[in-house]
DNA sequence: CCGATATATGCGCGCATCCAGATATGATCG
DNA sequence: CGATCATATCTGGATGCGCGCATATATCGG
């Protein structure tokens, strides 16, 4: 069950090294794209697959895998295969404080107006999912449970 | 009173666009870089001027020139000039959004043994300049007061 | 097997950003 | 003024990174 990683998969230059242990500076590099932002603030909370990126960021879908795929490197999302369909969702970054920064960040962004309108465009098109999504039958979002996506919230666990 | 801006200053490319209204993605760009990280958390919670960053990181000086100046462009300093010198100071984004997450930042970049090093590097500096500090005279390091540079964190400010 | 579909990757361009080394600028001191 | 010091900027080369376009890969339906 791997997780789309082929055997001889090439290391792509121009993405971040490390995968795993997302350092701050890594987690910044991830962040600093306002295509990633977008991407990262509609992710959050479900499982999208990536036409529907496609087709509310009306962005081409090549950009948006590159995008995803920097994500992904970046410890920041992970993907799962259906079928013909990939489904992303946000992976928390082992580094603590990583993690509190990139969580602080999604919440920052659900106040930006063009965030609201992106999720709005999401919300409305797990409705009507031709009217947004070109794709006839495209797997509606998974909300996932809060405390999958926001870890370490409580004051202690052993 | 124009603070180290030449009239006829060009246009340095390859830093932000944006001084003041830092955005979110012209922040991270700003923070995605390790040196101008430990130049973040050298100066938070002082003034600080150039030759301590030097002497401390043991990089070149126009190596540190450049982040300082890119951080400047971003936003994120403000520089003093006294004499021979110029002194630095963490400055507050305006963006809420933008000040909460430095804010954080600089809050999770103190756990770091890296971080850690250099402000202890820095400490000892202040009383043995000539250990670390290639300079004469080098002016000290003063604190800043924390109101000054961590808004609104507090119901309680002794 | 074949074609369609969903997604990922290769390639090339252009610009941003890194760095080291050289040089310019601004201030102080003799 | 001229020397010196602290700092900033320029130069040039390597690399990072975003983009569009073309193409490869994986899966499904017939």
């Amino acid at each position: 069950m791997r997780i789309y990683v082929k055997p001889n998969m090439l290391y792509t230059p121009g993405m971040p090294r490390a995968s795993t242990p997302v350092s701050l500076g890594g987690l910044f590099r991830a962040l600093a794209d306002s295509t990633r932002l977008r991407l990262l603030n509609l992710i959050a909370g479900r499982e999208i697959c990536v036409c529907y990126f496609v087709g509310i960021l009306r962005m081409s879908q090549p950009k948006i895998s590159r995008h995803l795929a920097y994500l992904r490197r970046a410890g920041l999302v992970s993907a799962r295969r259906e079928g013909k369909w990939m489904h992303y969702r946000l992976e928390v970054p082992a580094d603590p404080a990583a993690a509190a920064i990139l969580r602080g960040t999604l919440e920052h962004l659900q106040q930006s107006p063009e965030m609201q309108r992106d999720r709005a465009r999401l919300d409305s098109a797990c409705c009507a999912v031709e009217k947004f999504v070109a794709l006839r039958r495209a797997p509606q979002p998974a909300v996932i449970a809060p405390h999958e996506i926001e870890p370490a919230r409580a004051p202690r666990t052993p």
